[in-house]
DNA sequence: AAGATCTTCAACCGCATTTAA
DNA sequence: ATTAAATGCGGTTGAAGATCT
């Protein structure tokens, strides 16, 4: 999984390191620390641009680098803090001793993106989930919003995904809502929730003292998929997908 | 066995931000 | 305050290895 070394035009060496290369690039640092990465590659008689020495450095030959899989922890970690955090490799890092940006964006785009897509589907176990009592959800008939909570019983690290199938529980929900139709979810941590709803993961973190999810749909229309929740409309399902990626709980939203 | 296709990840590139003059 | 240089970041690429046909 090397590039090609070759040198271009103005004589600077390109592609994969060598070990004398690397040799070379080390015992400098390891001399002189790295405080210029442009004058770097000639003091230490490299053919290479400063750039590909500091990544060369910063990804491979720092000595506190840590190598081999991922272990579960960290992929946890690298999931709860991508959702908090989106595609900031570098912060990421800092809470990742050892690992480095582009390892952790490399196992992002090649692992993790694949599992971070959960559809729900019928074969999973269905179980109900607590969802607040009847009071607490509310129809506003003039601006036809619908305000009802949902209140889980998160541990630490427990992240949720939520969708609304409407017609049946073999919808695949997330198509079938209209685009006039805005879901809002509020909570003590994310205030407006912004990206791609249906694939983000909440995070629920040690301190969640207040494990509610207050969820908000709008519809500028009695949208028949998506419109204000009406009293016997229990046909609304709440689809909550718990746990790591896969795991789906199952149950009816609250009926106003 | 061999060619095609897919997966992985080191390294590159362009742009944004920070620092130094 | 301005400008240029240096650094840092994130998206993308390309080639080796793995897997499939």
């Amino acid at each position: 999984m090397a590039r090609t070394p070759y040198t271009d035009k103005n004589g600077v060496t390109k592609g994969t390191w060598t070990a004398e290369e690397d040799m070379r690039l080390a015992a400098y640092v390891a001399a002189h620390g790295c405080r210029n990465w442009r004058r770097l590659p000639k003091y230490a008689g490299l053919a290479r641009c400063g750039k590909s020495c500091r990544l060369r450095w910063l990804n491979y030959l720092r000595p506190d680098i840590k190598r081999g899989n991922f272990t579960k922890e960290e992929e946890d970690a690298i999931v709860a803090l991508h959702e908090s955090l989106g595609n900031k490799w570098s912060i990421i890092a800092t809470h990742l001793p050892g690992r480095t940006d582009n390892e952790i964006k490399n196992y992002w785009n090649t692992h993790m993106t694949k599992k971070s897509q959960p559809k729900p589907t019928t074969t999973d176990p269905a179980q109900p989930i607590v969802c607040s009592s009847n009071d607490s959800t509310s129809i506003d008939n003039s601006t036809h919003e619908t305000h009802f909570e949902v209140v889980v019983s998160p541990s630490q690290n427990d992240q949720f995904y939520l969708s609304l199938p409407h017609t049946s529980p073999t919808t695949d929900s997330p198509n079938a809502f209209s685009s006039s139709s805005v879901l809002m979810v509020n909570d003590i941590y994310q205030s407006d929730f912004g990206g791609d709803f249906w694939s983000q993961p909440f995070l629920v973190d040690a301190d969640d003292d207040y494990p509610k999810r207050e969820i908000y749909s709008t519809s500028t229309t009695d949208d028949p998929y998506f419109g204000p929740l009406y009293e016997g409309d229990n046909d609304y399902m709440l689809w909550l997908h718990y746990g790591l990626h896969n795991e789906l709980v199952q149950g009816p939203a609250p009926v106003c």
